[in-house]
RNA sequence: GUGGGUAUAGCUCAAUUGGUUAGAGCAUUGGUUUGUGGAACCAAGGGUUACGGGUUCAAGUCCCGUUAUCCACCCCA
């Protein structure tokens, strides 16, 4: 090992200095004040958890190979958390009969996932959860789906650019058991098919399929299912209940005069426990980004796992890393300056004092105030607070102490005036 | 986990194809009569050329390994 200690962080993690902190801020600020504007409460969970909770509900490969676990000083099995789910899962199971449904919940988190890091995707990120609890009915995933579009309105994001992408899983395990009547083992593999057909290409789909010992009868079904229309599943109506739901979803969706949705076949979320709706929504104005933006589903039996009665429950979570990527795309990060609000220079250290009673009575106030700490060059503290994009500069030297007055300067326009203290605390704040 | 590309200053890139002391722009810091910022000009700091080994008289340049990153798989809770 090398003496020296290395300045780049872990693998597949990132720093965030102060500049890119704004915009961090920004995107969780516009995630969550629109989410209390649904009346969605936040909540928290701790970020260790036993390692059985994500065993118990994926059971292969994702828990021993992608998962951070170890064991601690006590012998306990536990993982650092890879997803929300199962912990908010775990609390409502917990609590389920002191809890007033519906819960409307909401939390911004870090996840841990041991992955090969690439664009869009790395081993710290941060994720939205928003969920519903105890609503068993579609108004569930409408208001979810209202909540999404919110925040993309918030985003000022383009009609075109955006799309959400909405299957049910009652629909697949019709395609998969009715009309392929496939072994659960080859459910998955189709399942994850189709989850790739664009990706594929048609030609390359079929092959795989055929791999996959498909007949040439079952290859054409599936693929007459990627091509389904919300005018299909009506002649199905009574036979699959995902159609029935997806018709009644859309009838509603065009009620509620929700554009930017649409049924798609080839969406399939995992394999794990969605049970009804699963949605996903994706850029469609660039090939910048072609991961979704944000993915989830209903997951009705989850509570099982806890050896609880099964809890209506819908949700969907949204990653920090790809929705910045996506507001970069189409410029939509706004140029953001410091929360600080204005800048008192210092011009003598017989003087630091008094600026900094000033400063405290300004802080007092509501008033986010930095002060020069040293009394260096007064062009140069100038020139700190401009490129620091602070507003506005307070100026207070002996000559202003003796007028009882305040130099304070405007530094968009770099207009200036002498007044009160209380003047110009009217105007900073206004 | 598999396959491939890349790695030079904080950032974006040079370096006559193996040949002196590795350069530039931007950024940073200071200066251009120290109570007025953004521009311009001047100057400075900043590099074990990712790390380790090898070939060679000579390596930023060629070879091997490691690490990181990007792309495609796998997976995507």
């Amino acid at each position: 090992m090398e003496n020296k200690l290395s300045t780049s962080p872990y693998k597949g993690t990132t720093d965030t200095y102060p500049q890119d902190m704004l915009n961090r801020n920004y995107m969780f600020d516009v995630w969550s004040s629109v989410a209390r504007r649904f009346g969605f409460e936040e909540y928290d969970t701790p970020l260790i958890e036993e390692t059985a909770l994500y065993v118990a509900k994926s059971g292969d490969e994702i828990a021993s190979t992608q998962l951070y676990n170890f064991v601690d000083k006590g012998g306990r099995d536990i993982a650092i958390r890879p997803e929300m789910t199962p912990s908010l899962a775990r609390i409502i199971a917990a609590k389920k009969n002191e809890l007033t449904l519906p819960l409307k919940w909401f939390n911004i988190g870090k996840y841990y996932r041991y992955e090969k890091p690439q664009k869009g995707r790395r081993r710290e990120f941060v994720q939205l959860n928003v969920d519903i609890f105890g609503i068993p009915t579609l108004e569930a995933e409408l208001e979810i789906f209202q909540y999404i579009f919110a925040v993309m309105e918030e985003f000022k994001a383009l009609k075109e650019t955006y799309e959400l992408r909405v299957n049910n899983r009652y629909l697949l395990n019709y395609l998969f058991e009715e009309i392929l009547k496939l072994s659960e083992e080859k459910k998955a593999k189709v399942g994850r098919a189709i989850d790739n057909y664009s990706k594929l290409g048609k030609e390359a789909f079929i092959e795989y399929l055929k791999e996959l010992e498909l007949n040439d009868k079952q290859v054409s079904s599936v693929l007459e299912f990627l091509t389904w229309t919300l005018e299909d599943l009506k002649k199905i109506a009574d036979k699959s209940e995902g159609a029935t739901q997806l018709i009644e979803l859309f009838a509603k969706t065009e009620e509620l005069g929700l554009t930017n949705i649409r049924f798609e076949p080839s969406i399939m979320r995992g394999l794990l426990y969605y049970t009804g709706t699963v949605i996903e929504m994706f850029d469609i104005g660039s090939k910048e980004n072609p991961r979704a933006l944000l993915g989830g589903g209903r997951y009705d039996d989850l509570l099982t796992i806890f050896g609880e009665e099964k809890l209506p429950a819908f949700g969907f979570a949204w990653g920090d890393i790809i929705l910045e990527d996506y507001l970069r795309t189409y410029d939509l990060l706004p140029t953001l300056r410091t929360e600080t609000k204005v800048f008192l220079p210092l011009f003598d250290t017989k003087l630091y004092t008094y600026i900094q009673k000033i400063a405290r009575d300004l802080r007092t106030k509501g008033i986010n105030t930095e002060t020069q700490l040293t009394a260096i060059k007064f062009g140069n503290q100038l020139k700190y607070a401009s490129k620091k994009n602070i507003p506005w500069v307070m100026i207070i030297g002996e000559d202003e102490i003796n007028a009882k007055k305040v130099q304070l300067k405007n530094m968009e326009t770099g207009e200036q005036n002498l007044v009160t203290l209380e003047e110009a605390i009217e105007a900073i704040k206004s």
